[in-house]
DNA sequence: AACGCGGGGTC
DNA sequence: GACCCAGCGTT
């Protein structure tokens, strides 16, 4: 059984291409990175999109383009400018495999974005999804682009009730896509979905009667476009309990330290973290001591506030501490004025404990 | 195939 | 609270 058979048998291609087309000629939305299509500017704009609304990365995008407005600029930046630059927008990783692929296009491209997809989909961070996107919309290439917009749109187009959190789901609107896409405009009829995901065809109350393509749509004709996309329910999240240190030496610099460069918010900078978990009751002194090889004394608590990640939720409670001996010997901390931590990047829970100092 | 990986907005 | 968002890399 095709996918023809099961799903477009009765799909008018070129009556929906048209419908869906003239709509986004004349509705689309002005986005910064639509400007022109240069294919830089497009990888940028689709690797800050990925799980990010369009509010939250345009801020973003501009002050990017800025500081590195070409991908020779963003080769040669230190990796903490960049994560400086990402700081706040979240998946820090998305930074670091961005550079390191503008990096490797620079070395073995001559700085030209690939047009094609085997090179392009062997670079870090460029999956079947911004494959597609660069391609269609940079160089005009009919190649899907399927994201969360486009298995919800078509999923209630074409009445397929497959949990689209499943990766074989995915598979199956990329071939649908492949039949469906305009060949006269690809880059156009991918945006257009993507636009019409986000402005009509909302996951919550969709705008149907404002639909350009109602008629081609199989949830509205049957009245179940709120029961469409089916999405497996997301593993519940698990609480962690921090004491956070802000230790003053006797300059009045506080410590900070780099975290880890693997794993959640890899190679950004905090306040020491001590997980009460690990304490088992003993004083906080001891186990920093055993730790970092420094004698500290704790003050009072400053305040607390809790952090919610996707799969993890940080419950912090911040305390001020003093350093008794400044003993010379390696441990990670660094001591640096207040003044100074802003040209460090944090992750967001760190920044709003500064407040505190 | 499942899981880790941020942060903000909405209802 | 639960859910969603222009997903990807690792295991």
């Amino acid at each position: 059984m095709t996918v023809q058979d099961r799903t477009l048998h009765n799909f008018n291609i070129l009556g929906f291409q048209q419908d869906l087309l003239s709509w986004y000629e004349a509705n689309k939305r002005d986005l910064p990175w639509r400007k022109d299509q240069d294919p830089y500017k497009v990888w940028v704009s689709e690797i800050m999109l990925q799980q990010t609304k369009v509010d939250t990365v345009i801020p973003y995008f501009h002050n990017f383009l800025e500081k590195f407005p070409t991908v020779y600029d963003l080769a040669a930046a230190e990796e903490q400018e960049v994560l400086k630059a990402w700081e706040g927008l979240g998946y820090y990783s998305r930074a670091r495999n961005l550079q390191h692929a503008v990096r490797e296009v620079v070395e073995q491209y001559n700085g030209q974005v690939p047009d094609n997809s085997k090179d392009l989909e062997q670079l870090k961070g460029i999956g079947s999804y911004t494959k597609g996107a660069i391609l269609s919309i940079a160089f005009n290439k009919p190649v899907p682009a399927v994201d969360g917009n486009v298995m919800r749109v078509f999923s209630r187009l074409l009445n397929i009730d497959d949990d689209i959190a499943q990766q074989k789901t995915k598979k199956l609107f990329e071939q649908i896509i492949h039949e469906v896409i305009s060949h006269e405009d690809p880059s156009s009829f991918n945006q257009a979905i993507m636009d019409l995901g986000a402005t009509v065809c909302t996951p919550k109350s969709p705008s149907c009667l404002f639909c350009p393509v109602q008629e081609h749509c199989q949830a509205f004709a049957l009245g179940i476009e709120d029961k469409l996309p089916v999405k497996a329910k997301a593993k519940k999240n698990k609480t962690i309990s921090y004491h956070v240190l802000q230790i003053r030496n006797e300059n009045g610099e506080v410590a900070i330290e780099k975290r880890s460069k693997d794993g959640l918010l890899a190679n950004l900078w905090q306040f020491p973290m001590i997980p009460v978990k690990e304490l088992n009751g003993s004083p906080v002194e001891e186990w920093f001591y055993n730790q970092y090889g420094l004698r500290i004394k704790m003050g009072k608590k400053q305040g607390q506030l809790k952090h919610v990640f996707s799969h993890i939720t940080w419950e912090l409670e911040v305390h001020p501490a003093q350093l008794i001996v400044e003993d010379g010997t390696n441990h990670s901390l660094c001591f640096v004025p207040v003044e100074e931590l802003s040209s460090y990047p944090f992750p967001v829970s760190h920044q709003k404990m500064m407040q505190y100092l």
